[in-house]
RNA sequence: UGGGGGAUCGUCCAGUCGGUAGGACAUCAGACUUUGGAUCUGAGAACCCAGGUUCGAGUCCUGGUCCCCCAGCCA
């Protein structure tokens, strides 16, 4: 009923919006990306990353900075650092030449902390950590004051001088802002600004033994790159008062404005990064980039493509309440993406062997098929067709179900760009009784393209050449959990029992057609009627191809089946 | 019993000044199909609750309910 208008924005960039036209900050627009150098980056980064870099590249004169929040040296290294700029480029975002640590700003931010110290806003406790926590009261009492509180200003100046200089050991000290023991806010109960560690940080390494806290750090590096929207997800809420009060305590020049918005939470995975943490670190996954994971070099290891996720990103929104996406939306734009630009191939998974017995020993014909009928201009290749093929074990039933519209005996089926093919028998293993064989016999009149293929059938099966066919190792990869929300109820260690024991399921002798042999890492497919694959940049090698299911085709026949058993 | 946030189809997101609650995904049905894919058509599906103001409330007012976050020298 309503006529499509522009698309409406949302609340941050509503805010952006208004920002820009009331002339805040000259007009100015500058957001930043700041990832913590301690972990690797997930999906929900890249929401993070599609709203910073978004809003400034919408922005004329827009900027996103790249701040590697690095202000604990017990939990960051160089290998996270690397790491998050290949992802950032990968997802295809660019910083330009704004890539900033909160550590570049250390001395600044010392100098701060002396102002504060000066204009008696901070002081050096010597509480223990302890003491601290037993002051700081409940969420429902007031905390009680240090007994350190009305130091002198001298004696605070000369202690945190000797902090620095590194006097004291680990813990003997602190600073601390002094701002209300009695704040209903937590955070306001004089937060923790300095805390000694004598260890080496991996950018300064031993130049300094006193690291600023988040709190401390964040606003004002905000404040010296001049960024105008400072992003953060809702758990930071509580402590807007507190960068605010930062800033305004250090008589910061650049007031940025904090915005806090739901973070990305994903069915049927995980998104903390001590979970995912955990979840390499004990062996449930192969590692960071184990395709099951949703962090981006496992999504990447998947076959996602930086553009389906972007899309992804794009059409989550961004809002305030925190909900679940459903997995289910993520794999739509994977596929969409993939139909338009995956190359269509054939690869058989379980093979079963078929002979065509009146089809001459001996003969191999090139048959022409389509590489991606969405695409034209993607072309045409040749496909080797012999008296032997393989087909899907699934494609064929010795009875039937209703509708079941492949092979079985009598039943008629074509061959993708070949012929129709009639079942006419089949062999069993004596012992097992398992099917190993099926008999055909084909149409020569129906070959594709020829002027008498129009014949109908029901079906169409894709198949390969037992001849020419090469060997492949095919990874099937389902939910890493088998609950929506795995997270959710039992705190703690709980989601580890939701772990889905056929998250993986490795083929190690699939059939593929020769085109693809010497298909290079990370090239993504769809193996017909069947998913996107993309060639394993891990494992796959050119004597042994290995393929990742990135995403199965929509399986309309897999839920008509289901639904029929089920009654 | 403190403080900060949030409640709209199954899911995520819109909803202007108070004026027929919309989109996407998912689901279901049909068309088409040499991929049971893709595409196209259609359908079902929601305003946390209770009052109040109003000709008219998702929107304003009052009172409830439920959910999330906060007691790191993590971010």
């Amino acid at each position: 009923m309503t006529i499509p208008g522009p698309p409406s924005l949302d609340f941050i960039r509503t805010i952006v919006a208004q920002d820009v036209k009331a002339g805040k900050h000259g007009g100015r627009v500058m957001t930043r990306f700041p990832p913590e150098p301690n972990g690797y980056l997930h999906i929900g980064h890249a929401k993070s990353m599609c709203l910073n870099f978004g809003i400034a590249q919408e922005t004329p004169g827009g900027l996103c900075n790249l701040r590697y929040d690095d202000t604990n040296p017990t939990k960051e290294n160089v290998e996270y650092v690397e790491s998050i700029q290949a992802d950032v480029r990968w997802l295809g975002f660019d910083w330009g030449q704004r890539l900033f640590h909160a550590s570049d700003y250390f001395e600044q931010l010392y100098e701060y902390a002396v102002v504060l110290i000066k204009k008696w806003r901070a002081y050096v406790d010597g509480s223990t950590a302890e003491e601290i926590r037993q002051n700081r009261g409940t969420l429902v009492a007031p905390g009680t004051e240090s007994p350190h509180r009305n130091r002198s200003m001298e004696e605070n100046l000369d202690l945190f001088t000797r902090m620095r200089a590194g006097e004291f050991p680990d813990g003997a000290y602190v600073l601390r802002a002094k701002i209300d023991m009695a704040s209903p806010n937590l955070n306001m109960r004089d937060p923790t600004l300095y805390r000694i560690r004598r260890v080496p940080h991996y950018r300064t390494g031993d130049r300094w033994c006193i690291y600023p806290t988040y709190d401390f750090a964040h606003p004002l590096s905000d404040s010296l790159e001049g960024v105008t929207h400072s992003l953060c997800t809702l758990e930071f809420e509580d402590h807007r008062p507190l960068y605010d009060w930062m800033l305004d305590g250090c008589e910061a020049r650049c007031h940025s404005r904090q915005i806090e918005f739901a973070r990305l939470n994903l069915s049927y995975t995980v998104m903390s990064k001590r979970k995912l943490l955990e979840l390499v670190e004990e062996g449930h996954v192969t590692g960071w980039d184990d395709p099951r994971l949703p962090t981006l070099m496992g999504l990447r290891r998947r076959g996602y493509t930086p553009e389906a996720i972007r899309n992804f990103c794009d059409h989550i929104g961004v809002a305030k309440r925190d909900g679940v996406v459903e997995m289910a939306l993520l794999e739509h734009f994977i596929r969409e993406d993939l139909n338009r630009r995956a190359p269509r191939v054939m690869a058989v998974l379980r093979p079963l062997r078929v002979v065509i017995e009146n089809y001459p020993e001996g003969q191999v014909e090139d048959l022409e098929a389509v590489n991606n009928p969405e695409d034209p201009g993607m072309g045409t290749r040749k496909v080797p067709f012999s008296r032997v093929v393989y087909i899907e074990r699934e494609d064929f039933r010795e009875i039937p179900p209703k509708k079941f519209f492949r092979l079985a005996p009598g039943q008629e089926v074509r061959l993708r760009y070949a012929y129709i093919i009639q079942c006419v028998g089949l062999v069993k293993d004596e012992q097992t009784g398992e099917v190993v064989e099926v008999r055909c016999t084909y149409d020569p009149e129906t070959r594709s393209g020829s002027s008498q293929a129009s014949r109908k059938v029901k079906g169409t099966l894709h198949w390969v050449s037992a001849a020419k066919a090469i060997e492949a190792e095919v990874r099937l990869y389902d939910y890493l959990f088998i609950k929506p929300n795995p997270g959710e109820d039992k705190e703690g260690g709980g989601y580890r029992a939701f772990l889905n024991p056929r998250s993986l399921e490795i083929l190690p002798s699939c059939q593929v057609e020769p085109s693809l042999a010497g298909a290079a890492p990370g090239s993504r497919y769809q193996f017909e009627r069947q998913g996107y694959f993309c060639v394993d940049s891990v494992d796959s090698s050119g004597s042994r191809l290995v393929f990742n299911r990135t995403v199965a085709l929509r399986d309309t026949w897999a839920k008509v089946e289901k639904t029929q058993q089920g009654g």
